[in-house]
RNA sequence: GCCCCCAUCGUCUAACGGUCAGGACACCACUCUUUCAAGGUGGGAACAGGAGUUCGAUUCUCCUUGGGGGCACCA
C-alpha cells in the first residue's frame, strides 16, 4: 500500500509533521518501501493536467483560479469498508483545483498523483468520505480507472469528539514517552475499529496480518481507552523477557541517574515488570532497587510502621541477624525467612512486610526474597540496618 | 441550512434470520498468596425507539431519535 500523509498539522512545519509520522510508524515497527514522494515536487505536472481540463472545457477560470466543473448525476462507489456510498453531483459545488498562484488544491493533487503512481487502494479516515465524490469526478474527467476506496472509522477521545491535544497525545510516538511498548500499542490500535472475529485479543504482527480482512473493519468510530491500553501494555510487559525490555526501559532510567551495571538492571526489570503497566513504572521501581537515594517511605508504609514501631524494628533486627550468614539466593533467602518466622512464632507476613518496607519504601513489591536478591546482599543489609536504627517518625 | 456516514454492556467488540446475545477492559465478590499484581471462579452490565418483511428479527427495509463527518484559492 502507499501511505499518503493527508492531514498537515498547522502548528508544525510540514517537514516536522512528516518526520513525526514516519518516526511513529518506525516506532510501531511498521516499515515501507521506496522513498516518500512530496506533492510540492510535482507542481509542473499538476499545472499541466489542470490546463488540460481547462482546454477540454471541463474546468473554467474564475478570478485567476481554475475551477473544476462538477457534472450532475450520481457519483457512487463500492467502499471497501462501507459498501455502496452514493452522492449526487448536483449537491457538490464546482471546486478550485488550481489557485490563482497556480499551486494545486489537495483534492486535485492527490488524484493526479495517484493516477500517475497507479495507486490501487486509497485507505483513509472516514472524514474523507465527502472528498471522495469530488475525486471520483476528477478520475472520470481524466479518463482514469478508479482505485479501491476504503474509509476506516475515526478514533475519538473519551468525549466522543475528534482526538486532539486536549486528549493528551496526538501522535503515536507520544505514547513512547508514556512508557507504552510498541508491540502493545500496535496490538491495541489494531483492535480499535477492527476485529479478527471471535475472541482474539493479544496478537503478534504476523497474526494480525494473517487475520486481516476488510470485513472485520468497523463502520463506527471508536473511543480511545487509555486504561485498556495500559492493561494490554502490562500484558506485554509480563510476557516480554527483561533482555528485550532493557533498551526500552533504560532511556527512562537516565533521569534517575541509575548507574547500575546491565546485569543488575536486568535482574531488577525481571523482578518488577509483572507488576507494572508502563516502562515508566518499571524504571521507577528499578531505580528504587538499585539506588537507595530514590528510597522513600510512602503513606501506607508509614502507617504500617506506626501500628507497631517496636515490632517493626525488632523484626528488622532479627532479620538482619538471620540474613547475615545466609546464602544470597532466592530459595535460600525464602527458606531462612520462613524459618525465622517460625522461630519467632509469628505469621510469615510479620517478617516479610517489614523487610519489604525497609527495602522498597512501600507495602507492595515482588516477593521479598526476590526483592532482597535484586537489591543485592550488601545494599540490602545496609537498608535493613538503616531502617532498624532509624528514629521512628511521628 | 444542505449532503454523507454511523448506532450491541460505561469502553473495545463477537454475532453474518433461530444464541440463556459471547469475549476483553473497567467494576464488585470469592480464591490463590509473604504484600500487590498476575492467575482462577462467580456477579452486575447492551441489541436507541417505532413500523414493516418473515414461521421467526440484534441481524433485512423504511421512518424517528441520537452521534459523527463534510460543505475553503486547508489537508
Amino acid at each position: 500500500m502507499l501511505l499518503r500523509i493527508e492531514d498537515t498539522d498547522k502548528a508544525r512545519s510540514t517537514d516536522e509533521h512528516t518526520r513525526v509520522i514516519l518516526d511513529g510508524l518506525t516506532w510501531l515497527g511498521l516499515d515501507w518501501d521506496g522513498e516518500p514522494v512530496f506533492q510540492g515536487a510535482r507542481l509542473a505536472r499538476h499545472q499541466e493536467v489542470a490546463d488540460r481540463l481547462l482546454a477540454e472545457g471541463k474546468a473554467h477560470v474564475e478570478e485567476g483560479a481554475i475551477r473544476f466543473r462538477l457534472p450532475s448525476g450520481e457519483i457512487a462507489w463500492d467502499d471497501a469498508v462501507h459498501g455502496g456510498i452514493s452522492f449526487q453531483g448536483e449537491d457538490i459545488k464546482d471546486f478550485v483545483i488550481l489557485r490563482s498562484d497556480r499551486t494545486p488544491i489537495y483534492n486535485f493533487a492527490v488524484v493526479v498523483d495517484d493516477i500517475d503512481m497507479q495507486i490501487t487502494h486509497v485507505l483513509r479516515g472516514d472524514d474523507h468520505i465527502s472528498n471522495t465524490p469530488k475525486q471520483i469526478a476528477l478520475y472520470r474527467a481524466l479518463g482514469a480507472p478508479l482505485p479501491v476506496f476504503g474509509h476506516v472509522p475515526m478514533i475519538n477521545g473519551s468525549d466522543g469528539k475528534k482526538l486532539s491535544k486536549r486528549h493528551g497525545a496526538t501522535a503515536v510516538g507520544d505514547y513512547q514517552h508514556m512508557g507504552i511498548l510498541p508491540a502493545a500499542m500496535r496490538n491495541f490500535l489494531a483492535l480499535l475499529g477492527w476485529s479478527p472475529g471471535g475472541d482474539r485479543e493479544i496478537m503478534t504482527l504476523d497474526e494480525m496480518i494473517q487475520l486481516f480482512s476488510f470485513g472485520g473493519i468497523q463502520q463506527k468510530a471508536a473511543i480511545f481507552d487509555m486504561t485498556k491500553l495500559e492493561w494490554m501494555n502490562g500484558q506485554y510487559l509480563s510476557a516480554t523477557p527483561a533482555e528485550a525490555l532493557y533498551p526500552l526501559v533504560s532511556p527512562h532510567l537516565a533521569p534517575y541517574g541509575v548507574r547500575g551495571d546491565r546485569e543488575a538492571i536486568l535482574r531488577a526489570i525481571a523482578a518488577v515488570k509483572t507488576r507494572s503497566r508502563t516502562t515508566l513504572d518499571v524504571a521507577r521501581q528499578v531505580a528504587v532497587r538499585l539506588d537507595a537515594t530514590h528510597l522513600r517511605l510512602d503513606e501506607k508504609a508509614k502507617k504500617e510502621i506506626a501500628k507497631d514501631p517496636a515490632g517493626y524494628k525488632a523484626a528488622l533486627e532479627a532479620s538482619l541477624a538471620a540474613l547475615a550468614g545466609t546464602e544470597w539466593t532466592t530459595t535460600a533467602l525464602e527458606q531462612r525467612l520462613r524459618a525465622l518466622a517460625e522461630e519467632r512464632g509469628v505469621a510469615a507476613s510479620k517478617v516479610f512486610q517489614p523487610i519489604r518496607i525497609a527495602l522498597s519504601g512501600g507495602t507492595v513489591s515482588e516477593p521479598v526474597n526476590e526483592l532482597l536478591y535484586v537489591v543485592g546482599r550488601d545494599a540490602a543489609l545496609k537498608r535493613l540496618r538503616d531502617a532498624a536504627s532509624m528514629s521512628i517518625p511521628g
